[in-house]
RNA sequence: UCAGACGGUCGGACAGCCGCGGCUUUUAACGUCGAGGAAAGUCCGGGCUCCAUGGAAGCAGGGUGCCGGGUAACGCCCGGCGGCGUGGCAACACGUCAGGGAAAGCGCCGCAGAAAAUAUACCGCCUUCCAUUGCGGAGGUAAGGGUGAAAAGGUGCGGUAAGAGCGCACCGCGUUGGCAGCAAUGUCGAUGGCAUGGCAAGCCCCGCCCGGAGCAAGACCGAAUAGGAUCGGCAUUGAUAGGCUUUGCUUAUCACGGCGCGCUUUCACGCUGGAUCGGUCGGGUUGGUCGCUUGAGGCCUUGCGCAAGCAAGGCCCCAGAGGAAUGGUUGUACAUCUUGCUUUGGCCUAUGGCCAAAACGCAGGAGGACAGAACCCGGCUUAUAGACCGUCUGACGCU
RNA sequence: CGGGGCGUAGCGCAGCCUGGUAGCGCAUCUGUUUUGGGAACAGAGGGUCGCAAGUUCGAAUCUUGCCGCCCCGA
C-alpha cells in the first residue's frame, strides 16, 4: 500500500461508477484533455479523464488494442482493469466526469496491488 | 414415516482374468492415459481458418425487443418491475409471460346480429299526430332484451316524458405536476368528461445487432493425369525526364481510363493499361504430415457481490485415433424388486386352516437408465432407471 | 461432419404466402344401361392435415420444439 491512500473517514464519499459504452463518449473524451482534463501515464495504462455527461457519477471506459494479443490475453486484461477499478474508482474517482483506461502490454503480467496503486495515484492526481 | 411439488448433486463401486485405441518403443513386452451430463438435435453465440484492400454514410436482407446487471458474446443467466392464473379476508406465496409501438399509416374481424369501428336502432321505452283502434305516421332515447370472442368506459346514486358523463362518488383511461427509485415502474395530488375496440407469432414504424463460408476450413510434401474447352470484364493511352543493345525497348513521376465479390455514394490505398485478369466445365489423385488439443481449462482457499459472476493465490495436466478404441466375464458387497421361511395380529368349521401386515432376521432368484467424443468452447432444447441433499405442502403416528 | 427440402383420403397432388367452407384425378361402394362384363352416366362414403405446445374469438395455414423421409457437398 502508499502512503497516499485512506482519507480520513468522514471525508469518504462513495462515488458512483458506471460503464462507458457509446462510441460518441470515447471519441468526445479524445479531445478534451488540454482543457482541465486528465492525461497519465504507466507502463500498464494511459488513463484520460475529463468533464462527462452525468452530473451524479463517474463512469469509466476501456480500450485495449488487438496490438496486445489475442481475444482471450485482451478480455482477461479487460477482466483486471475492471476488477482495479471496481476497488479504487468508488473512493478516488471524481463525481460527474468520464474516464478511458488505455491498456498497455504491461497489464498481462503486472502484480494485481501494482495496478491498483497506479490507478489510485492518477485518480488522485485528477482530483487534485 | 409416507406422498407430492420445486431446486441442486451424482448417475453404478471395488478386485481378478481375457481383450481394444493413443503415447512411449526394439512394430513386442512393461508402463501410462482412455467418453458425457447430455458426447445427441444442430436451434443460437463465440474462438480458429480461408475468401473479400480498409474507413464512413445510406439502401436491401435477416435477427432481436420491459428495466438494470453478468458475460468474449448470445435469442443465455441473475436480480428487479409489470400483466395474467391459482390459493388466501388480506398482507402475501407459488406458477407463468416472444413483455417496444394500435391517438404514423394500410389491412383483417367469417357465421350470427339492427349495427364490427365513419357507428347504428330489430324487439323495446317515451312524447306527439291521425283516428277507419292499427303489423299506422313523425320525433326523442339507448336503460332493458336479443346476437356474438368482442357492442363504443364499468358500478351506484341523482336526474328525466323516457333516457343519456347530463351531474356527482368510486374504479378505469388521457393530460399534467410532486415524491421514491440508476431505470422499468410505483405512489400521492390536480385536471379533462370519455376522446383511445381487438389483432403487430399480418404488412409496417422505432431502437439495437449482424460480411460470407466452414476443420470435408485451410497449409505443406509426394504421386498421377492434362497442358484442355468455354464464357465474361477492361484495354491496345498521353505528357515530361532518365537509361540502353537508338526510329525501338525499358524505368520513374503526373494526367486519364479500368478493376477491387449484396447494391449505391464518398475518402484513402492497391493492382492494371497485358497475348492479362476472373468465373464455369472437363480430366487426374482418393496417399502422407500438420491443423489436433494448455483451454474464455479443472480443483481448493480467500476477498467482493442479494445473485449470476469477477479477481487474487496455490495445486494439477485430464482421449486426441483412420469412419472411429473404453468391452466381455467371474467374484464381493450395495440401491431396488420378488419368492419362501419366520414373526405379529385377526377370524373360524380349532393340536390345524385362511386372511392381512412386516421394523429386524435367514435362504434363493432377478437386477443398475438415457446413451458413445471426431476442431474447440459458452448456452438452449430433447432423452434419462435409480440414489442422495435442501425448502415447502398434506396425511398418519409418537412426545 | 456440414448444408438444403418435404410430410394433407388407399395412391399421386392442390389449398398455406393473404387464418374462418379441407378440394382435384385415379381407386372403392351403390344405382342406371347390358343377356352378362367392360366402357359411359348419376350419386355416395372415406382425411388425428406427422406429433406437441403457444399466438388468436378461431390454426392444415402464423410461431417454437420434437419425429420421420428424401436430396446435395472433399
Amino acid at each position: 500500500m502508499s502512503q497516499v491512500s485512506q482519507p480520513p473517514i468522514d471525508q469518504v464519499t462513495l462515488t458512483e461508477i458506471r460503464v462507458l459504452k457509446k462510441r460518441a463518449d470515447f471519441l468526445r473524451l479524445r479531445h478534451i484533455p488540454k482543457d482541465g482534463g486528465l492525461r497519465f501515464s504507466h507502463k500498464a495504462f494511459l488513463l484520460v479523464g475529463g468533464p462527462g455527461l452525468d452530473p451524479k457519477s463517474a463512469r469509466f471506459g476501456l480500450t485495449v488494442t488487438k496490438k496486445l494479443g489475442n481475444a482471450v490475453t485482451r478480455n482477461r486484461i479487460k477482466r483486471r482493469l475492471r476488477a482495479a477499478i471496481r476497488e479504487i474508482a468508488p473512493l478516488f474517482a471524481k463525481q460527474g466526469h468520464d474516464y478511458i483506461l488505455i491498456a498497455r502490454s504491461a497489464a498481462t503480467e503486472l502484480p494485481f496491488e501494482t495496478l491498483k496503486d497506479a490507478l489510485k495515484l492518477g485518480l488522485e492526481r485528477h482530483k487534485a
